[in-house]
DNA sequence: CGGAAGAGAGCAAACGCTTACCTTGTGGAT
DNA sequence: ATCCACAAGGTAAGCGTTTGCTCTCTTCCG
């Protein structure tokens, strides 16, 4: 009524108008307003929905950086990667976003790019921006940070990574199971001499994969020369380098397992440049089933570790940490299990069986 | 000093030791803290000295909300693509964050995959967290919402993509020169006939693409039948299916140009099943010049479009909007252009040279 | 020596919301 | 009729900053 005008009575963009627009539009106070946006149910039927009408006809949406900042709840999340191009990711970020949005997060992504210093701001930069929680799935996060979070509770959760302190949570894959699948299709196909192209051997996971290649090839009696253990650097160009090695050596396995499926498409494309012939000659299984490994020549066996899963345990985990009286609050540890997909990039040995069955291109 | 506490004198996370504390500590007041903070140049040195030491003792992080709230600028930029875990869109996501974190933003990033309710959802999270503006990288959002968003000045920009309205800030790729390239490289080769395998016809810049095909052929006084033209979906399905779709027909052609490097993938491995090589039965050429395309087999030949000219185009055009005294303020239209990146997927059609000099698998 | 000018620091008002607390009005029990 | 309990809405404090204004010293000029 007045010609003196609040800051936002005029048309301005979306974000912009204020409760107090709506307020005075519904003629109600502020209050009202906020109680009825947030489901009060103290709030009369009638007044509510004359409160939703003004709502929609300023175009009012609240502003979530003042209901964070009067709350202490900033409702994002977040997600820090090693590399987003890494198409192992994307499709975990994927997952984490969307069960992260239907809880009303949303989420912060960052990629570290194994460098210390990069990881160092990003954290800063998260924490800045008041994240109630962060997703970790890179190495390389320093311990005394990690323990400094931990120590005041802020809710954290490592996701096939982090490292040896108490109390963390942790989701943690379980590539026992899924290895030995793999080890024991190649090896009921007739294999006997399987070598393992393995990530960078200073992380965890990576040495878990190897762990589990061992022990699922002792289990069976197979020997596995030192030669025969190439480290890579779980992308492309480590797998090619691996592989090639690999090749340089005088005896050659029938059956290449790798440690993750990126290493896996590097070796591939190796082979390919030498007269070895996949799977005919020499059998390739990765590790993950990214989408990408359906589609690479010759479609690529694989153990699969679901993204859904471990992206599902990453949030469960989180909100356990941030919301007061979640049930699983006090759970440090999630499991994920892994399972072997056979595609065509593995078969019998070369002259282990009378014809081969498989057609491939070499027919 | 006295036992009454403030509310985080104790020890708490990092994030929420505030203003006061510092101020405490350095025995100033805030507004001396804040003014430190920002690097104001009226604060005495000495004390300037104290107050930074004070941070560095209490771990004083700055609270990016509350500054938001009261600066009116979040620091936050939106970024919307189709589908994050299309290779494409992480190499460009990579770049359009580093980019923006170097100039102190951070990126909330969101994927529509194509579901109009969720780009519209997507949209508002957006605006609600306050975004100070956001780049667009696909078709679907609604002509209405950009129109107001447009009208009343909020910093957008559409990369690749966008409505036909006026006035709206555009990074538009010039396909014209790559595509030129790629058909004059395979009517140097020897080619003929070629066909092209675009994206989905409905979306603007597939369309461009094919275009800008059909052009540079009939530049060339080259005939394209229609039936040699198959659309696809800029996916790898897409790109099996509609290859398997010109294998069916009778005529075959010596090349196959695609529209975008995900479908000249398909492509590969649609071929890969029949008794066509790739690249002396065959050849394929694909665009975008994605990471993965180097390490395809065979490596891809493909036009290359650099995603750090793109995302540095669409950060820069942003600013532009945002920024008060940005030079190029006006400025409404930024063009990337494209380039041919020769590999080993295109070579002569086979017979047209006496020897095949490019060494090959079937040597 | 008085006073103006300017540097440097503090006070307090926003920013847009949530929420504890207070006020008002209603209805039922006494 | 009086009182109390309770429902429903308003008032205002406060979340952690920035920043316009004010206040207090110096310093320097006349």
């Amino acid at each position: 009524m007045s010609p003196a005008r609040t800051n936002s009575s005029d048309r301005r963009r979306p974000g912009s108008v204020s409760i107090r627009d709506v307020a005075k539009r519904a003629g109600v106070s502020i209050a009202t307003v906020s109680r009825t946006v947030n489901g009060i149910s103290t709030v009369n039927e009638e007044l509510a929905r004359r409160v939703w009408k003004a709502i929609e006809e300023v175009g009012y949406l609240p502003n979530t950086q003042a209901r964070a900042l009067v709350s202490g709840r900033s409702k994002l999340l977040g997600l820090i990667v090693s590399e987003i191009t890494n198409p192992f990711f994307p499709e975990l970020v994927q997952e984490f976003e969307n069960l992260a949005v239907a809880q009303g997060y949303e989420v912060l992504i960052g990629s570290t790019n194994y460098d210390p210093a990069r990881t160092e701001s990003l954290m800063r930069r998260l924490l800045q921006r008041n994240v109630d929680g962060v997703a970790v799935m890179t190495f390389g996060v320093e311990e005394e940070l990690v323990k400094q979070l931990v120590e005041s509770e802020f809710p954290l959760v490592f996701v096939d990574a982090g490292p040896d302190l108490p109390n963390i949570r942790l989701v943690q894959v379980d590539y026992g199971e899924g290895i030995r699948q793999a080890v024991q299709h190649l090896a009921a196909l007739g294999h006997r001499t399987i070598a393992f192209l393995s990530g960078p051997l200073k992380q965890r996971s990576p040495l878990a994969r190897r762990d589990a290649f061992l022990k699922a090839m002792a289990e069976l009696g197979l020997r596995v020369p030192p030669e025969q253990m190439v480290e890579g650097s779980h992308t492309m160009e480590g797998g090619i380098a691996a592989m090639e090695r690999l090749l340089a050596q005088p005896d050659l396995p029938t059956a290449v397992l790798c440690s993750n499926d990126m290493t896996a498409i590097g070796a591939l494309h190796a082979l390919y440049r030498t007269t070895h012939r996949v799977p005919d000659d020499i059998s390739v299984v990765g590790f993950d089933d990214i989408h990408l490994a359906q589609f690479v020549l010759p479609p690529l066996t694989t153990v699969q570790m679901s993204c859904r899963d471990l992206a599902a345990a990453a949030v469960e985990a989180l909100r356990a940490g941030i919301e007061p009286g979640h049930p699983r609050h006090d759970k440090k540890e999630w499991r994920i299990s892994t399972q072997l997909v056979v595609r065509q990039s593995s078969t019998f040995p070369r002259g282990s069986l009378p014809a081969q069955v498989s057609g491939t291109r070499n027919g």
